[in-house]
DNA sequence: ACCGTCGATTGGTCAGACCATCAGGCAACT
DNA sequence: AGTTGCCTGATGGTCTGACCAATCGACGGT
């Protein structure tokens, strides 16, 4: 009985929560666009008729939330919601459950062959267009032969942007955690030349498929790269584990 | 040429964002269980070594992420990772950009259902009487017809048991999510008593599934309810925005 | 045995100071 | 004239110490 359905939902909300929710509404009614600068905190601050603390803690949650950037000596910005580099409040639940690995790729093979078959459905010729740029920019590496953090990025990046064809944003959002999360485990391990060049293939059958509107095949192209990427990370966190 | 694969990667951290990171590993470690107390804020700064307000800035981040609590006059606690009551980053977005609830239920599309085959796959006696349970539950709100914040409550719950049922401790942490954010959308409106009795028969054709091991079953069965509700919020959304 | 009061504990907020970093202008050097 | 280097102001980062507000628990009265 410590809960009375209508009764106490009595919101006793910290003064930083207030500005957090302030301050994304702002960004929500347009009156802040991404890239904007904001005022300096002291500025801020006063204009909020808060204290310099108060507005920090709030300004350090809405970074967190990715909402912001924050750069010593510079300003604080607001982000370009679209864009490629997002946040995690989840990445630091990997240092929380080092064990979630297994769980992540999981859910990423859940969701991400979704997202391929509704690419397929709605890209548009500017997705296209972006798509064929990084398989372009793939295949320079794998010439070249040099898989590294290069490649790892351009990977993410491939990912992301068939997210991004899906034109679901919720669904960008989602990829961008998942594979910085996994980008982060990776970084840990070289590919071998012939991992990328495996992936890099699937990836042009991928692009091939939603290029060609067929969202079975994208989806079912996109479920066997990701169960090989799946077997090949775990492979490679029980060797760390063993080493 | 803005980057040179040698130099310059020069990660400058702030203490803040030391202290968050510490935290997450002393929890990791299990130096810390999830439903500890941490020290009081101005014993643990001295302990780090730091002032009251960088660790402050440091805790509300953790609490954003969903890793502590902090109560007024009570303390800081190490939340349960698996519990129900998870935030969410992300129900800022929401504040931001109002016009991503048809994206954030599309997602739910692509990923609920596949939560609930692994979970036909791999549900324990003990998953299955807690799901028993929800639903009970919910049986007692429809024979009374009372659709309202309980209902809503249960309903989230029954999907985060499913979830929790796969096995999978990063779905339950995005249904948790996912829910929490639709959950706040949906308390604008409440739900006719006919769609709460159309939702739990879905339930429990879902239940059934899983309880028989058939994972295309429930795959299917969660795919068919969710697109009802999906149809439904979309509608009343609509409603609210010309009312 | 129950309940209200009060005090100690603990988080919430504030104000002011100083440090670290960055951007841009200015001056000296080549 | 162009480049380099430094200096300065702006801005975020950190620290200190104080006081307010909510909570919890012990104490004493009923």
């Amino acid at each position: 009985m410590s809960e009375h359905p209508l009764l106490a939902p009595i919101e006793r909300s910290r003064l930083s929560k207030q500005i957090t929710v302030q301050l994304c509404r702002m960004i929500g009614q347009g009156q802040l666009q991404p890239g904007d600068r904001l005022p300096p905190e002291r500025e801020l601050a006063e204009l909020l008729g808060v204290s310099r603390s108060s507005l920090r803690e709030a300004l350090h949650v809405l970074e967190m939330a990715g909402i912001v950037t924050i750069r010593q000596g510079g300003g604080t910005f607001v982000r370009e919601l679209a864009g490629d580099g997002l946040l995690s409040p989840l990445l630091l639940m990997l240092d929380v459950r080092g064990d979630l690995v297994g769980d992540l790729l999981e859910v990423r093979i859940m969701f991400e062959p979704e997202t391929a078959a509704r690419a397929a459905q709605r890209a548009t010729a500017e997705d296209l267009a972006e798509l064929e740029r990084n398989i372009a920019a793939q295949g320079r590496l794998v010439a070249a032969g040099q898989p590294g953090d290069g490649w790892l990025a351009l990977d993410r990046q491939f990912h992301v942007a068939i997210a991004r064809a899906s034109h679901n944003e919720v669904a960008v959002r989602v990829t961008g955690f998942i594979t910085e999360m996994l980008q982060d485990v990776q970084r840990h391990f070289v590919a071998s030349d012939e991992r990328m060049q495996h992936a890099f293939a699937r990836h042009q059958q991928i692009l091939l498929a939603v290029n060609e509107s067929e969202p079975q095949r994208a989806r079912a192209t996109m479920l066997e790269h990701l169960r090989e990427v799946e077997r090949f990370v775990l492979c490679e966190v029980a060797a760390e584990g063993r080493g």
